[in-house]
DNA sequence: ACCTATGCCTATATGCTGTAGGAAGCAGTT
DNA sequence: AACTGCTTCCTACAGCATATAGGCATAGGT
């Protein structure tokens, strides 16, 4: 009965590989305690359950996003910066679609406030310095962004772009440019 | 033993209203089953199982969404045109939760043709001719106000907007508003 | 009144979730 | 080296969902 020398975090990095590879839908416990050659009753002493699995994801990958949005955006500004960071959430969502929707399942409140989602709104509220859009719109415009990069993200991984031409890189580069059109010219009111 | 006179639309709508009121996770053949007091296996008869009973049920949503987005858009061209539509929208994914959220799965490619998916990019495409957009430019815009409108409608679901004031309702008609401005100064190239 | 297709049933196999209780490995102590 | 105790992993089980096979009974046509 050899040992694996498991924890709540080696099984979650698990749990995240395993979602990457076959899809969120397949994250189980039972499919993770085969990952690892163990029987499910022993990731119980690991993780509360397959709800806690996935929020364990889900804080894993609003983790490595935000780290990953952070290193984009670092030393731009401007238009730069937004291309950097909306790319960097796009390559992320491409390279860990497991993780990637994973991030986006609704967390309780507690669990929201202790992740790395402010993070999020704070490298997209960094982003707006180099645009003149007033302090009190910032919000607005944080969400516009958010709002625009992720649901691209998320049509473009549903397929929903597949059967029509050109490809999704081209929309993605003139919807980037509308983006920052739209912060340029926030009405100053 | 009564017979409930079942046949596949009467559980596609079945399961729909079951997927508003407990959630899209919650839909499946068992929960239907117990809904028209019906035992599971007798279902299978009229749906060939989980997967379907989802599919069916996005295609439902997305044939209401599309009649409730054409009635918006009837009548109406530019900022208006737009604006009625995304609140067609969000509307309603606000009172068919489930519904909506099952018009987001990836359907199989022969399906997604035969869905009301193309009417949708048409809906959106019929907007665009209140706006100088150029011919050849349509996708893209297409493409950014689908991402734009589902994203928000996404996050905003997700309770990503709960934590932060103000309401996301003033957002959202700021969001409009920067994109009926994209719109209007798409560039001309 | 009868026949037949069909609507729903029971029974069964398989798989995932989660709990209870037990055994074996690994540490530090003596 | 043996003892003690914690941790890790186990088997066993109960509950529920999916899906198939095969049977019965009822509705509707003849």
């Amino acid at each position: 009965m050899p040992r694996q020398g498991l924890n709540a975090d080696a099984v979650t990095r698990v749990a995240a590989d395993l979602a990457d590879r076959e899809g969120l839908g397949a994250l189980t416990v039972s499919a993770v305690a085969r990952a690892v050659d163990v029987r499910p009753a022993s990731l119980y002493a690991h993780v509360a359950g397959a709800e806690e699995l996935r929020a364990g994801v889900a804080l894993l990958a609003l983790e490595e996003l935000a780290d990953a949005a952070g290193d984009a955006v670092a030393g731009r500004s401007g238009s730069e910066a937004l291309t950097a960071l909306a790319e960097a959430y796009r390559s992320y969502a491409r390279e860990h679609p497991g993780r990637y929707a994973a991030s986006r399942v609704r967390l309780d409140r507690e669990t929201a406030l202790r992740s790395a989602g402010p993070r999020h709104t704070a490298l997209l509220a960094s982003v707006l310095r180099g645009y003149a859009v007033p302090e009190d719109e910032h919000v607005h415009a944080v969400r516009l962004l958010g709002a625009a990069i992720h649901g691209f993200i998320e049509l473009e991984g549903a397929g929903s772009f597949d059967h029509s031409r050109p490809s999704s890189r081209a929309s993605w580069v003139r919807v980037l440019e509308r983006l920052d059109a739209a912060l340029r010219t926030w009405p100053t009111d």
